[in-house]
RNA sequence: GUAGGCGUAGUUCAGUUGGUAGAGCACCUGUUUGUGGCACAGGUUGUCGCGGGUUCGAGCCCCGUCGCCUACCCCA
């Protein structure tokens, strides 16, 4: 027997439902906030991902599924999907169209080389948006209370945590000060963090090891070192989200795992669903058009995992819906066709190939949640009749195929 | 990559100090020769993950291996 590879998984029956209901709900809610669907290639060069995720990030360091194809060329499969819609956005030349605005909406499959466990896998599916060409804080919001939409119309509690990352103006200089301070508490620092003090001193920030937060509660602050600019930026955010009575939680170890975030960043985070509990992130990310060589356009996204949404998503229990069509002698199975196909118009139509006891037919009836189960026996068949009879209300009655 | 847990019927799981494998659910048949869900009666279902070792004898003990799950790391 072959089975899916680690990490993959085959979704099916109401698994599947709830995964296209949760894609249709966030493009329905997306469009109502003026985006379009962008469909990019799964496969991209590689140098797409270590240009714009970063080369320190781990996604790059050790995650991606890359390899060299049949005409030598060094591919990747996509880990993240904004790299591959800013690559678009650029290749299209939307970045020469300055003043103009675009939002896009994707879904698909990611691909991470990583140990599966509960709420990770190796593809897994993300639903995002990416909008270009609005650099107002307006914007930032506006996607936020799109996301809680989209939570609000899956029915889905969560916490939202929000901190800004600063901009090439006080990041640098901040960035320095937290090395300065890093370097003197070197000593007492775990492994990993003395590690990350070269490669990525600002994910100390959100080690979890308790002795390094404990040392960390000293530390200069990001939010503390913001410029001008970023500090109105992100106090204008919180405004915004209190009036509209959107709950958030200020964290200034919001770290983002991708190094092209700027200012705004966020995360939407459930409890019920293990230690892998973001269910959304997302921020804005000014420089990478130009870093990926385009004109220098804002920008501001994010991406919510489908799969890790699927455990919080209660589907309404499916009613009883359409026919079922049998009949009892196996020389009467044609007239079922005609009948079907014209049923089929506005209703789900099951037919069965097989002849049955009426018993059977009517347990066939149950299996596919057929709401009626309509029969052609001897007599029906002398007559130019059918029965039907109505599962819920139990009522049955028999009438001209001609009216079926 | 590291650590822990688990692999027995389609599925969920039980299986005693080692003595040739069991239950619920599901499925099929019947009670009812044309009336479903409910009830009752009966029935089908196994490479005990795989390979080796110990033993008169291994689902059980030992070694190896593969797979799954959870956590670290990291992230949606």
């Amino acid at each position: 027997m072959i089975n899916a590879l680690r990490g993959m998984k085959d979704l099916t029956f109401e698994e599947s439902e709830r995964f296209v209901h949760i894609v249709t709900t966030a493009i329905g809610i997306s469009k109502k906030y003026g985006y379009s669907y962008i469909e990019t290639p799964i496969l991209e060069e590689t140098k797409l991902f270590k240009r714009s995720v970063g080369e320190s990030s781990d996604i790059v360091g050790k995650e991606m599924y890359q390899f060299m194809d049949k005409g030598d060329n060094d591919v990747c499969m996509r880990p993240e999907g904004t790299a591959g819609v800013v690559r678009s956005f650029i290749q299209a030349k939307l970045d020469r169209r300055q003043n103009e605005k675009f939002k896009f909406y994707y879904y698909g499959p990611m691909f991470r080389y990583e140990r599966p466990q509960k709420g990770r896998l190796r593809e897994f599916h993300q639903f995002g948006c990416e909008s270009f060409g609005e650099a107002s804080v307006y914007e930032d919001f506006t996607i936020i209370q799109m996301i809680g939409d989209i939570f609000k119309a899956l029915g889905i509690g969560y916490t939202l945590q929000i901190n800004s990352l600063g901009c090439p103006t006080c990041m640098p200089p901040y960035r320095q000060k937290l090395i300065g301070f890093l370097t003197e508490c070197k000593e007492e620092l775990c492994e990993d963090c003395n590690r990350r003090i070269d490669t990525n001193p600002i994910r100390v920030l959100d080690c979890k090891n308790e002795k390094c937060q404990s040392l960390l509660i000293d530390s200069p602050k990001l939010l503390q070192n913001l410029c001008n600019e970023c500090d109105s930026d992100f106090k204008k955010l919180k405004t915004l989200l209190d009036k509209s009575n959107i709950a958030y939680e200020v964290d200034s170890n919001l770290v983002r795992g991708l190094d092209y975030y700027s200012k705004t960043a966020f995360e939407f985070v459930s409890n019920e669903i293990g230690s892998q509990s973001a269910i959304a992130g997302g921020g804005r990310y000014d420089k990478l058009v130009e870093f990926l060589d385009g004109k220098a356009t804002p920008a501001v996204g994010f991406a919510l995992g489908i799969e890790r949404i699927m455990e919080l998503v209660k589907m309404p229990k499916t009613e009883r819906e359409g026919y079922y069509l049998g009949v009892m002698e196996e020389e009467n199975i044609d007239a079922l066709f005609p009948l079907a196909s014209k049923k089929r118009v506005a209703q789900k139509v099951t037919v069965e190939y097989e002849p049955k006891k009426l018993k059977a037919h009517l347990k066939g009836a149950d299996k596919v949640n057929a709401r009626y189960c309509a029969v052609i026996g001897e007599d029906e068949m002398k007559n130019g009749t059918i029965w039907i009879k109505d599962l819920v209300e139990k009522e049955e009655s028999i009438i001209n195929q001609s009216d079926f």
